[in-house]
Parts: structure tokens; C-alpha cells; sequence
DNA sequence: GGACTTATCTGTATCCCACAGATATCTACC
DNA sequence: GGTAGATATCTGTGGGATACAGATAAGTCC
């Protein structure tokens, strides 16, 4: 079926052609990185990754609606909804509606957000700073870069399966 | 305190420098990869994620007890009991206890989740076969070993940060 | 003004996970 | 041999993230 993967029912040990490798260590990733940058010893996060990218689409472009938002992230509009009123009770975004549009409403980060959403970003990089100290600068480009191209595929997948 | 970061509050935008471009990807692929691999179009799979990994332990060093897995995984023990007692409800493993020690587990991978794993796996790899169709094979490999490093880094972060 | 569409919200369900507090065993030591 | 302490697992509880389905309110169109 699909020409790497060979003949399925394969030899191959876990981990022993390149895909195996990329599909284990994202799937370990996804475990690790999550707990990385949360919890991390009783310090509850005021943000989590949820909050975080939301504040991030809303303090790039502006107020938008729930769909909006949904949509620039890939999420369904009821996650939405709810993380736009966790970050409205923690003080760091405000829902209006739109004076256009009674149904629609108008997301919009707080001062306390962009302060608290700076605060994060320059949290994370620190962090992940202390996690590549052995990288040199050239490696964490590529990186930086793999990662990028990887999600955009990954998007790109999502939005039109390619095998049908 | 870290070098790259500089003056911490500074001026930086998201994704100006490697760092954020990093950490940003990184919160940006959690979500994606795991909505990706996941219940693509009703295909509800046999095996989550946590089982698949869990599976993959088992089958690459045998049989173990409920602290092992979740040490080998850096895992709660208690979040190990309830993902074998799933795997076990699957038939995909079965528990038994240690002769040796009566409070201790033996878990071990039924030929069902053995032959579940590789499914998975096969299953896995092609999909992100899929992802990366326009990725050159050394592209893949890069992105698989710096992949396998970031892993070991965040493992290593976590058992000693590195700063405290 | 009724019918259809759209934007959001609410109800419900699934995963994944951690921490705290049982419970059952084992190990040491007197 | 019995008791205290250590250890392995399990159960109770709670939180985060997300989706799908259905309710509600507000536009739009003829």
C-alpha cells in the first residue's frame, strides 16, 4: 500500500526505519512535553497550552469571534467557548458582542493577558532554553524549522487526508 | 541567568528568535499530533496512545510490575494500574501476580496486543508516511534523531532541572 | 413573518494524568 | 513469632483538553 511501510505484517523491530522512529518519538513527545512546561513542581501555570495559544491568535490579530478562533486553531467552536470563559474568569480576556452581529461575539485579550501572555512565552523559552543547553544554535534552528514544516503538514493532512 | 534569553522582558515578538520558535511549535504540535494519529474519521482505535506505548514496553522487555512500567515511563504508578486494567479489559494484556512477591503484578502482552502493537505501528508509520510525503528520506531521519534527542533532553530536564 | 442559516453555548463523553489515601504483603528485628 | 516500617498496587477524586450533538438566540431572505 504504501511504499515505505513495505509489507506490513513486516520484520521491522519498533523503532528501526525512519517512520517508526518519528511516529514513537512524537507519540513519546506529546507525553513529555506536556509535562514539561505545566505542572512543573506545585508552580500551577496561570496559563496553560489551551489559554496560551488562544491568547497568542488574540493578541496577533485582534479581537475575533469564537468560530474565528476555532477555526485559526483547528478546534471545535464549544473548546472554544469554554476556554474563552476560563480565560474571561482568570482575568485575561473579554467577551463582548459585537455590536454588528447580536449572535456574534467579540474575544478580546485583557492588558492582565498580554502581560501574562508575555510572561509565558518568555517562561517557555527559558525553560526550553535549560532543555537544548547542549544545542548548538545551528541544530536548534533546524529544529525550529523541522517543527514548523512538521506542523504545517500536519495541518495540511487534517484538512485533506491524502490517501482519499 | 540564560544567556539566549537576554533581558527576559524584552522586546522580542512570538517567534522571533529560535527559542520561541521552538517552544511555540512544540505547544503547536501537541495538540496537532494528537488529534492527527487519533480518531481520524471515526476510526475509533483499538489502542490509544497511553496503551500503545504502555504495549511497546511490555513487548520490548517482557513481562513487569506496575512501578516498573511507570518508572520506564515516567508515569504515576496509579495512572499505570487503571491504562493495564484498559489493556487488560482490551485482552490485549493480563495481569498475574509475582510468585516471588504477593503484592506485586506481573504484566505481560497477550499474542492479542502483540499482534494489536504491530498493527498499530504499521498503521502509524504509514500515516505519517503519509504527513511527510514531501520530505526527503534524510529530511525524515533528521527530523527522527532530533526528534530521539528533544526526548532525552525533556527526560533529563525533568529528573534534574537543570537550574535548582 | 415564517423558514432557513449562523454563532454560540450547554450537556455529555472520552482520554490522559496526578496526588492522596486505602489495602495487602513483605522484611527486619527483637 | 509478632510488630513496625517499607513497598506494590489499587481506588477516590479532580483537572485539563477536546469532540459531537442538541438547544438557543439572532440574523437573512423571500
Amino acid at each position: 500500500m504504501s511504499r515505505t511501510t513495505k509489507g506490513a505484517a513486516d520484520a521491522e523491530r519498533p523503532g528501526d526505519d525512519t517512520l517508526s522512529r518519528v511516529e514513537l518519538q512524537l507519540a513519546l513527545l506529546l507525553r513529555r512535553a506536556e509535562r514539561t512546561g505545566a505542572v512543573r513542581a506545585g508552580h500551577t501555570p496561570a496559563l496553560e497550552r489551551s489559554g496560551y495559544l488562544l491568547l497568542l491568535v488574540l493578541g496577533t490579530e485582534g479581537p475575533l469571534g469564537i468560530n474565528a478562533l476555532a477555526e485559526r486553531q483547528g478546534l471545535d467552536a464549544s473548546t472554544v467557548t469554554r476556554q474563552v470563559v476560563s480565560l474571561e474568569k482568570a482575568g485575561f480576556a473579554r467577551r463582548g458582542r459585537d455590536p454588528q452581529d447580536g449572535r456574534a461575539v467579540r474575544v478580546e485579550a485583557t492588558a492582565a493577558g498580554r502581560r501574562q501572555l508575555e510572561y509565558e512565552r518568555v517562561r517557555r523559552a527559558a525553560l526550553y532554553d535549560q532543555v537544548l543547553a547542549d544545542w548548538s544554535p545551528v541544530e536548534r534552528a533546524t529544529l525550529a524549522s523541522l517543527l514548523e514544516r512538521l506542523n504545517q503538514d500536519l495541518d495540511a493532512f487534517r484538512r485533506e487526508p491524502e490517501g482519499r
